[in-house]
DNA sequence: AATTAACAGTTGATTTTGTAACTAACAACA
DNA sequence: TGTTGTTAGTTACAAAATCAACTGTTAATT
């Protein structure tokens, strides 16, 4: 094809990204979704608690950057599924306190699995020093 | 915060792509939504043609991973308002030409123009080897 | 030719997201 | 106190994405 104009489109940085991420989130996304059904922001909320424990939606939110919206539903689905419990701050009965079932952490504990094999693999198509590189362009680029 | 499990999510690479396309797309996003009020799949659409000239639907879906019906949408509302043109290819008629008219051109340019800066923006923000390595490893991603 | 399969693109039903408005609880301060 | 403002979280409604079924057309097979 050819092209009628110069814009690399595969070039622009958010469209590459995007492709990136899309494509490396495609085999991770297949196995949380037809094992357990999940969304993504399911997964994220799930591993948020499985990795710092007991935290309130508002928590979750500031280090997820995901919308209270997204936060509330994917809590609620997870709560149907009992996979957390929730539990009201008498102090201050504003926050909820959610944590992961047993249930819970038995799928967090076998998706962080998958997730480590899956991220190595992807790791493993990259030399070490790019790699490295790779990881600190992009966090750099997550906190613009 | 205390960590209970030492997992991190925050090197974990699809959730990263993830969180870096988000947060350098929102800056773009803004514009082609506040000024033409656009979704991501119309600008996509829009660039393709503002690139390639004269495609099908289904070249821009082979070019652009994105699903057939998302096209297909796309492709009417910008037609609506009357940024491409469709021809009925008499060969075969299951095919339809897209093509911008000049509404669709003037529109491609400026965000081309948006476009270009804010790659140049972001660029601007790594050494000159970090971006070209940024790109390399992000295309390899993409492609997997 | 007639039948069947394949393809380009669209549509409709369902699910998911986004936005804004809402409830309930706390805080500040007159 | 009581009024106003703020915060945590939910809900309602609209916008958008997804998936499957559909139309119309061409290609392949018999």
């Amino acid at each position: 094809m050819t092209k009628k104009d110069d814009f690399d489109l595969q070039n622009f940085l958010p469209y590459l990204l995007n492709q990136a991420a899309e494509e490396s989130s495609l085999a991770f996304q297949n196995i949380y979704k037809d094992r357990y059904g999940m969304l993504r922001t399911e997964w994220r909320v799930l591993f948020h608690l499985g990795i710092y424990g007991r935290l309130t939606a508002k928590e979750i939110c500031e280090r997820s950057k995901m919308h209270k919206t997204k936060i509330s539903r994917a809590v609620a689905r997870l709560e149907e599924r009992r996979f957390l419990t929730r539990e009201r701050d008498e102090a201050d009965r504003r926050l909820e306190y959610l944590e992961l079932t047993s249930a819970g952490r038995a799928a967090y504990t076998e998706l962080r699995g998958v997730a480590i094999d899956y991220d190595a693999e992807l790791a493993a198509t990259f030399s070490s020093e790019d790699v490295k590189v790779l990881r600190k362009l992009l966090h750099h680029l997550a906190k613009l």
